[in-house]
DNA sequence: GGGTTTCGGAACTCGCTAGTTCTGTATTAG
DNA sequence: CTAATACAGAACTAGCGAGTTCCGAAACCC
C-alpha cells in the first residue's frame, strides 16, 4: 500500500459552474415528446432546446447528435421492456394477459412508438434500437406467457407458438402505426378474448345464443 | 342545332413539339420505384427526374408538387385495390384466401407499402390516400370473405368478424412495416392455416401426433 | 478577487431539397 | 421559313435543419 492514493481515480473537483444534471431529464422528456409528436424527421434540436428551455449548446454539450440523443431517450425511457419476471402467475393465461392489457403501452408512449417507427426507417442505429424495444421484445414476452400456459397444459396440441405470440403486438401496432387509431384497453380485451385465447387454448368468448 | 359547330370545344390544334405522353409512365415507376427504396422523405424529384431520364422541368410541367406526384403514382399503381368481385367463389374460405395469398402484396408493392407509410406521417394528403388503399381497402375485402363465408354456414357462431378480417392484413403488415422482414408466400399461408382458418371455421392445421 | 465552467440565447456555417428559370436543341402547325 | 411548344440538363433561389461558435451572465473553486 502506498498510502491513501488509492485506485479510485482523485476526482480534481474543477472549479467553475457545476453542471445541471437535473437538465438531462428535461431534455430527454422533451425530446421524447417530441418525437411522439411529429416523428423523427420532424423533431428538430431547435425545437428539443425551446421546450426544454435551454440553449441548444446545453443540449450538444450533453449529446453528440440527434441521433445518440434519440436512442438515449428512447432507451432511457424505462418500464418499457417488460420480461416474463415482471409479470405474476396469475395461474392461467387469461388472468396473465389481462394484467397486462394496461400496461402494455399506457397512454404516452403510444405516439412514441408511432414517431419513432419513422425514425427507424431513415438510421439504422434507431432501427436496430426500435427492434429490439417495441418487435423483438415483446414478442419474447408473450412467447414466455404461451409457454408458460403450455406447462400448465393449457395450449391446445399443434399451435404454432410464435404465430399466436405475434398476434397481439401485431393487432396492437397495426391499429396504432398503420391505421392511426387509438389502441384502448377495450381494444386490447378485444384481441385477447376473441383472438389470442381461441387460439391458443380454446376457450371462446361468452356467446348468448 | 346550329351546325357543326357542337358543344365539343373546337381542339386548336396548337403548334410547338408535341408532350411526349409516354414520360408520364416513365415519371410515375421512378417514383414509385424511389418511394419504396427510400420512403417518402427521402426520395427527391431530383432523383424521380434522373432515374425517368428527364430534366425535372418536364416533371414540374406535368405535376405541380411532390404531394400530387406521389398521390397519382400510388393511386395509379393501378391492381392493387382487389374487391370481393375480383376473387372467384372457390366454395371454401380456404380456397378463397389460397387464391389470394400470392397476388396480394406481390413482391416490389411490399417496399412501396413500407415507404409511403412514411409519407402518411408527414403528409395528410397521402395519409388519407395510404388508409383508402392499404388499411381500408385490405380489411373490406377480407370482411367480405367472411361473409361470404358466413353465408356458406362455413364459420363458428360468435366469431367477432372485424377482428378476424384484420388479423391477416395486421399479422402482414406488422412482418412489413414494423419487424421489416420479408413477407413470403409461406408466411402468409401460415397465417391463414394457423390464425385464420382456425378462429373462423375452426379447421386446425394436420398435426401429426 | 481571478480563473474556469455552465448557463440561455442568438448568430452563424454548411448541406440538402423543393421549386424556378435559363439554355440550346428538337418537334410541330401554319 | 417563323412562331410556339417540349425536351434534357444545368444553374439558380429560398428555406430549413444539424451542428458550431460567440456572447454576457451566473455559479463554483482557489
Amino acid at each position: 500500500m502506498l498510502g491513501n492514493d488509492e485506485d479510485v481515480v482523485e476526482i480534481p473537483r474543477r472549479p467553475g459552474r457545476r453542471r445541471d444534471e437535473s437538465k438531462d431529464d428535461v431534455i430527454m422528456t422533451a425530446t421524447r415528446q417530441l418525437i411522439a409528436e411529429r416523428g423523427y424527421e420532424g423533431m428538430t434540436m431547435d425545437a428539443v432546446a425551446e421546450r426544454a428551455g435551454t440553449g441548444k449548446a446545453t443540449v450538444y454539450r450533453r449529446w453528440p447528435s440527434k441521433v445518440e440523443l434519440t436512442v438515449d431517450a428512447v432507451v432511457c425511457g424505462r418500464g418499457m421492456i417488460l420480461t416474463i419476471d415482471d409479470v405474476p402467475d396469475t395461474g392461467s393465461l387469461r388472468g396473465d394477459l389481462m394484467s397486462l392489457r394496461g400496461i402494455q403501452d399506457s397512454g404516452r408512449n403510444d405516439a412514441l412508438m408511432s414517431g419513432l417507427h419513422a425514425a427507424a426507417q431513415s438510421d439504422p442505429q434507431v432501427g436496430k434500437l426500435f427492434h429490439e424495444q417495441f418487435v423483438t421484445a415483446r414478442m419474447a414476452l408473450m412467447y414466455a406467457l404461451l409457454e408458460r400456459a403450455q406447462e400448465r397444459g393449457e395450449l391446445l396440441p399443434g399451435i404454432d407458438l410464435e404465430m399466436v405470440a405475434t398476434i397481439a403486438p401485431a393487432m396492437i401496432a397495426y391499429r396504432k402505426v398503420v391505421a392511426g387509431k387509438k389502441v384502448s384497453a377495450e381494444y386490447t380485451e378485444r384481441v385477447i378474448e376473441h383472438l389470442v385465447l381461441p387460439l391458443a387454448t380454446g376457450e371462446r368468448p361468452d356467446v348468448q345464443a
